[in-house]
DNA sequence: CCAATATAGTTTGACTTACAAACTATATTG
DNA sequence: CAATATAGTTTGTAAGTCAAACTATATTGG
């Protein structure tokens, strides 16, 4: 073994520019790594990061409509359309017509899906755990303060 | 005008559970917010985030080979091709087979390139003003610091 | 030297997520 | 009751991603 190889890629150091002084770009691969290391989440419950959120939501508040999702996430709502009829189909919620207004659907989680739900919670708050490992006493509170902050920043 | 509304969405506050105590999930939030916001810099310059991104690292590193840019954005390389190609066909960017080498491309931009760059990083410098808007003075370097963490958090 | 193996990059196919526009259906109000 | 607004669906399109199979070039043990 051990052929045909050179080192590893660039033998020089890499230089990023100001792109490491950019809260976007940092923000970005902050979250493709969450994202890659939910990929573990997703096979055990069968849940996208975006499924998960949706149930949360939904298992907090029951009878909840689609327009408040959309608002919430802010999504295009054919977006939250689809993901909701792929969450009916996996049986992960139902709905049924608002009696004093027909237009409005009220959302809830089935049995199967506040199941999904718990399992999926457990194996996030381990992956909170993990991150709170790379963090100091404190910082925790601080930066979930600025992420908040900058959504808000655009709004 | 003014016929057939009702209250903007739900009259009830929202119960978003545990979901804004995620780091995951308010990375994912500020990390759209701001996305959102690159549209305006998109109209303006032609340059999605990671096409930004990418020039912005080949134009500190010319001479770049995709393998490398491949480990730091950690993306497929079959996806870096195309974008790749895209920028080519774009002519922002052009490339030589490395002569000592034949299976690397040394890639470099164009006069172009760096025009459009240039452009683009003045628009990102103003976005990342406004986020400074909303932080207290140091926030911004703790900010960074404790992303550069949590992308490391799983390597 | 050359066969075997490793690496750089491309192509193709599939999947996910997103948005926008046109549509259906229900509700409100002048 | 006609006009308008809102909730939600359908369809089309585009960007971004990965994986697998492929081409081409390079290295090295025997």
């Amino acid at each position: 073994m051990a052929r045909g190889r050179k080192p590893p890629t660039q033998a020089d150091p890499v230089d990023f520019a100001g792109l490491r002084s950019y809260i976007g770009y940092m923000a970005r691969q902050a979250q493709t790594a969450v994202f890659r290391d939910f990929a573990r989440i997703t096979e055990e419950t069968g849940l996208t990061p975006g499924e998960f959120s949706l149930l949360t939501l939904i298992g907090a508040n029951p009878g909840i409509n689609q327009i408040t999702l959309v608002t919430l996430h802010n999504l295009d709502k054919s977006t939250l359309s689809l993901a909701i009829r792929d969450l009916m189909r996996q049986e992960l919620i139902e709905r049924k017509k608002d009696s004093r207004d027909g237009r409005y659907y009220a959302l809830r989680l089935t049995r199967q899906g506040a199941l999904q739900l718990e399992k999926a919670t457990a194996l996030v708050e381990e992956q909170e755990r993990k991150m709170d490992a790379t963090l100091k006493a404190g910082e925790r509170a601080q930066l979930l303060d600025m992420l908040r902050r900058l959504s808000k920043a655009f709004d």
